[in-house]
RNA sequence: GGAGGAAUGGCAGAGCUGGUUUAAUGCACCGGUCUUGAAAACCGACGUGCCUUUACGGGCACCGGGGGUUCGAAUCCCUCUUCCUCCGCCA
């Protein structure tokens, strides 16, 4: 979330943000309504804290009549007390509404964009910030989409997966199974060589986490809940992951921080339908790469550069077919202030699928985490947090299906050959 | 799942029969004196958040989380979480 500080001070560069996000002059008033009840919450502080120093001189000065024997002047000045016990109360009740109501607040209002986040409403208006210049490639009428690959070689069945678990979930087997661990054991090496410390965080995660990276209260619908352990199903090693730095104070040398995770990600989807889900286009649970970084702000924007160099070496290696898009106001994440999304072209489908996003959280993630680092100067502020896919497995799988399809089988990419120890499916 | 014990500042560790604790002490870290330099020794500073102040400074809260008793809680009570020991179960 944001700083109330920031908010407070800034807040026309608050609201210009929140206008590139497309919010109107009505549901900009959260902006005032934000700094209001924080004026409130200072005032109450105020007031509570000084009834709370006249207290504790009074219980100091009763400790002492009661020392000194002055049995009868403690209890005079005990029953004088105890009346300003319950303006305390009221007063403590007070401060804590509106502490609650402020983060509540604070948590409702997304990141600001970035000045280059373009405006825009929708992902019609995402600008393509690297275009796939070659010709994309043309298989035919022939050609067939994956789920058919899938059926044709026996290394995904979709039906067993909905009879196990239900739709949107895919069973991979034989070599099918064998592509999904090679294409997980190549992300993890490039980013191992890339010097990202590897992690194997739980997948399950508390609320606490969940909040930390703004999952919740953004984006709860879309977890999987076991509620009777009040626990959330990861749906990116990013939650996980980034929480291993919730309430810490780092020193400045201690970054970058580096870290990758593969994980299996949950994630519900409802409401979703129609051919844009089929196979393996949006499944409830797919194996994802990610790279999650946590740096000094004046470094971040560089290292969002670098790990978009990261993504594109491991597409370039694939050999897929790929485009960045600058995401706009409309469509760029609620804790982002700059995202990038990479798409590989699906050849028979004849369509771009979302393989990786990579975002720039800058200390809208830190403050909901507490992040912060010491700098040279002693002070504390807020780290910026980044992360991105690298990649995610079960679309980069449709597209190496339907682009390399042969009549003699589907080739896999030289790079892929040492991990799957196969050169085709057929 | 059952029984018992524990949780204090970066770490260790007192306090836990409620009131000179504004949390002792040691170590680590930082600044200084001494030294050619270093070590040792000595001196000093040394938590987090919030409120307030132009500033210097002042105030409040925090001893795992939440609630309660009391004029006053690290200390007493309730509750939750986590860790340790033992028993049971288990890949």
């Amino acid at each position: 979330m944001l700083e109330i500080k920031f908010l407070r001070e800034n807040p026309d560069v608050v609201k210009a943000g929140l206008r590139k996000r497309n919010y109107n002059d009505d549901a900009l008033k959260i902006v005032d309504q934000t700094i209001a009840i924080d004026t409130d919450r200072r005032q109450s502080q105020t007031a509570l804290d000084k009834l709370l120093a006249e207290s504790n001189q009074s219980a100091k000065l009763i400790g002492n009549l009661y020392r000194e024997g002055k049995r009868d002047e403690a209890d005079k000045l005990k029953l004088e007390v105890a009346s300003a016990k319950s303006k305390i109360k009221e007063l403590e009740a007070h401060l804590n509404e509106t502490e609650v109501a402020l983060e509540n607040a604070l948590l409702s209002i997304p990141n600001l964009p970035h000045d280059l986040v373009p405006f825009g409403k929708g992902e019609d208006d995402n600008e393509v910030f690297q275009k796939w210049n070659q010709p994309l490639p043309d298989l035919g009428d022939k050609a067939l989409a994956h789920w058919d690959l899938a059926k044709k070689y026996n290394i995904i069945d979709f039906g067993l997966g909905a009879k196990i678990s239900g739709s949107g979930f895919a069973l991979f087997r034989g070599k099918g199974a064998k592509l999904e661990r090679a294409l997980i054991n190549f992300f993890l090496d490039e980013a191992d060589k890339a010097g990202y410390e590897e992690i194997i965080p739980p997948l399950l995660v508390n609320e606490a986490s969940a909040r930390g990276t703004g999952q919740i209260p953004d984006k709860e619908g879309q977890m999987y809940y076991a509620e009777k352990d009040d626990l959330y199903l990861i749906p990116t090693a990013e939650v996980p992951v980034t929480n291993i730095y919730r309430d810490v104070i780092l020193d400045n040398e201690d970054f970058s921080i580096k870290m990758t995770g593969y994980t299996p990600c949950f994630r519900r989807e409802a409401g979703a339908h129609g051919s844009e889900v089929r196979g393996l286009n949006r499944v409830h649970q797919f194996d994802k790469v990610e790279i999650v970084r946590i740096e000094h702000p004046t470094k971040s924007y560089q290292v969002l550069d670098e790990m978009l160099d990261h993504v594109r070496g491991l597409l370039e290696k694939l050999e897929l077919p790929y485009r960045i898009l600058r995401l706009c106001g409309g469509d760029t994440g609620f804790t982002s202030a700059l995202t990038y999304d990479f798409e590989v072209y699906s050849a028979a489908q004849k369509r771009w699928l979302e393989v990786s996003s990579v975002s720039n959280f800058e200390t809208y993630q830190a403050n909901r985490l507490k992040l912060r680092y010491r700098d040279a100067d002693g002070k504390r502020h807020l780290a910026h947090t980044l992360n991105g896919s690298a990649l995610a497995l079960a679309r980069i799988v449709a597209a190496l299906l339907e682009n390399n399809q042969t009549e003699d089988g589907i080739l896999i990419p030289k790079a892929l050959v040492p991990f799957t120890r196969f050169e085709k499916i057929d």
